[in-house]
DNA sequence: TCATCCCTGTAAACTCCCTC
DNA sequence: GAGGGAGTTTACAGGGATGA
């Protein structure tokens, strides 16, 4: 069976004009070398090289396994640097799943600079507001969860790398403006406007709304942040939204954030990833670059 | 655990070329 | 043409891997 093993050792032959030549740069004594041609001529049936005086000459079947060994031998030490980048974790895919649609904007801060960093790293984001990220990154649908509800799974680890409050968005001119923080009762007569995701995931109805039993007299969706903020400053609602974002996409606009209760709903986004592929270079190399980034 | 296979190394034999 | 050097081939044995 021809193998590399064999390629390499006629390029060796080829390249230093002796078997013997050939087998001390290949760390091999020349009687193995000589074996080894010996064996492949003999279950192929055709001679590799002839005797030529002192020398070798290649014959056709020679001159073919060299060509073909230059071609190849190229491509397979290509492959191996490649392997050998996947075995110490210089190279792979990271798929990125994100729970938190307030993050888009990190994140396409965060990108550039690791795809410069890991420039083998095939890097992908999957967004969906119907998406159970816990399971996609169990079941290995993903490598990389961005969400700020972190679970308590064994097999799963969360990192906080933005600590950010809940605040409530309002036009400037709004008769809430004025106040130092809403209370729930105060949002029975508005129309909140949320990202498009269930009424569960959603902090304002969770931990403000739904333990004071109030509720907005109308729920409308928006699939952007800035339409968000866009909205609210047409004076088309109000608005919940991480404190940082607020200030960097409102800015300009007519708009006040304001402390949902007197305490406020402080948050976290987390990173989550399975236990084990912390040891993953490229992986940690993107939890370390977002807590370096922070905001 | 043992038999078998395969690879490799050692050593000797062989071939060819160069020099005298 | 003989002797010596360089290189190849061949026979044999040792050791590791593998499978029953």
């Amino acid at each position: 069976m021809l193998d590399r093993q064999h390629l390499a050792a006629l390029v060796a032959v080829s390249r230093y004009g002796s078997v013997t030549a050939a087998a001390e740069k290949l760390n091999v004594t020349q009687s193995a070398l000589s074996h080894m041609v010996k064996k492949l001529e003999d279950h192929h049936g055709v001679p590799i090289w002839t005797k030529n005086g002192r020398g070798l000459r290649f014959t056709q079947a020679g001159e073919y396994l060299l060509a073909l060994a230059d071609r190849l031998l190229p491509q397979l030490e290509h492959a191996e640097r490649i392997l050998a980048d996947f075995a110490e974790g210089r190279r792979g895919a990271l798929r990125v799943g994100m729970e938190c649609h307030p993050c888009q904007k990190w994140l396409a801060r965060l990108t550039p600079h690791y795809l410069a960093e890991w420039p083998d790293v095939d890097f992908d984001v999957r967004t969906s507001f119907r998406f159970d990220g816990v399971a996609a990154l169990l079941g290995h649908e993903i490598d990389l969860l961005i969400t700020p509800d972190p679970v308590k799974v064994p097999e799963l680890a969360f990192t906080p790398v933005i600590d950010y409050e809940l605040v409530l968005v309002v036009h400037a001119s709004h008769p809430l403006a004025a106040q130092p923080y809403v209370r729930p009762h105060d949002l029975v007569d508005e129309t909140l406007i949320t990202v498009p995701v269930s009424i569960e995931r959603l902090d304002i109805y969770t931990r403000f709304l739904v333990p004071a039993h109030c509720q907005p007299k109308r729920h409308r969706t928006a699939e952007a942040t800035d339409l968000m903020l866009q909205l609210v400053a047409a004076g088309r609602g109000v608005s919940v939204l991480p404190d940082w974002l607020v200030q960097e996409e409102g800015a300009g606009m007519p708009l006040r954030a304001l402390r949902l209760g007197k305490r406020g709903i402080r948050k976290s986004i987390h990173l989550g990833i399975r236990r084990g592929d912390e040891q993953t270079p490229y992986v940690a190399g993107f939890v370390e670059m977002a807590r370096q980034l922070g905001r």
